[in-house]
DNA sequence: CCGAATGATTGATTTCGGTTAAGAAATCAC
DNA sequence: GTGATTTCTTAACCGAAATCAATCATTCGG
């Protein structure tokens, strides 16, 4: 499983046999059946998280009301910069949409990492600069646009996302509710 | 003026005498009337922006309106991430709602000043690290609430931006009509 | 100081998402 | 396979923001 995540960060900057074994001598993987938890909102955050298969959503509670942030997929990385670098309890909640199989290593880890192999304080880099610019590009997505044209984005953008994920969040997602976006589909649909 | 750009970062990392020359070498000034430009669409940004007074907004033109993005006064950095990584041209227009004086430095000198002083190579993390942060601060401010919710807010949060930012360019951040800021401020002045 | 431009408010109307409630369709568990 | 749960759709009504248009207030340039 460690196999892909290498993969991945070779692609950011190319390891030697001993980084490679560095690194994976603090991973350590982790199976999440469908609706466990991965996180929950006053946890503090101190790993990083791979996903090797499966899928995962992070939320946010307001209100009593959940509101979808993001969906993670094989491949993709995540962790809650806030409180992995703070230290403080995390606002998120992320949840297995169905069963994962996962890659972790821990902060402590990963800076112990650093110091001992350079090379991936840069790959740290321009995974928080790849970060900082997909969230800027979400953040266009969701401030700039009615929620059709969000909905229409998002179709073209992630087509495989309504494949696994129910609609009710997506909808959440898009910031509306379940109803609506049932609406726009059938305004759509008649167009 | 370069002055009070140091001393900013030396709150980050403390810096010695050397690398505070060094810095100072690779600074410019320049001085924005109201209304001129620092920086439009199709420009490729090449510089980071240190307002050291004045203030200037940032938008993007979207089917001919323009959304505000961001406000910036004196102390604050700007540059088009996004642009300055890559290279590519931006999509950020930034002009000065007052006069301003800036203080500013090249990508191309910053890159040589992180060989010879390693110690701005951790300003440079933990400037972008920040950059995440507010951005995801700004995100949460801008998607979960309404638009009344999110006005009352940003009064509590920056009651300095409205002595100086005409109500309409508010009203465009916070992602409405001025019409309707008018409303919304009727409305809680009533009640 | 005055006219012009800029910015803020108000009103009438329309549009669209939220709310509530009901029922249909799909999926799950046994 | 059947009943139960979960998910999706539809409808009626409501409220808030958009739109269009006019007017009022403020600021700016000469």
């Amino acid at each position: 499983m460690t196999d892909r995540l290498l993969q991945q960060l070779n692609t950011i900057a190319s390891l030697t046999e001993t980084e490679e074994q560095a690194f994976v001598a603090i991973t350590t993987t982790r199976r999440l059946r469908k609706k466990e938890w991965l996180m929950r909102q006053g946890d503090i955050c101190r790993m990083v998280t791979f996903i090797y298969s499966g899928s995962l959503r992070l939320f946010h509670t307001v209100d009593g009301e959940e509101k979808t942030i993001q969906f993670f997929f094989e491949n993709a990385l995540y962790t809650d910069y806030l409180s992995f670098l703070t230290g403080q309890p995390t606002l998120e909640n992320v949840q297995a949409l169905e069963d994962c199989a996962l890659v972790q290593f821990s902060r402590t880890d990963l800076e112990q990492l650093y110091q001992q192999h350079p090379v991936f304080e840069r790959i740290g880099r321009i995974s928080a600069e790849r970060a900082f610019l997909s969230l800027s590009a979400r953040n266009t997505l969701l401030t700039n646009q009615s929620p059709e044209v969000r909905y229409q984005q998002l179709i073209r953008a992630r087509p495989d996302l309504f494949q696994r994920v129910p609609q009710y969040h997506i909808a959440s997602f898009l910031g509306i509710k379940p109803e609506s976006l049932s609406r726009i589909r059938k305004r759509m649909a008649t167009r």
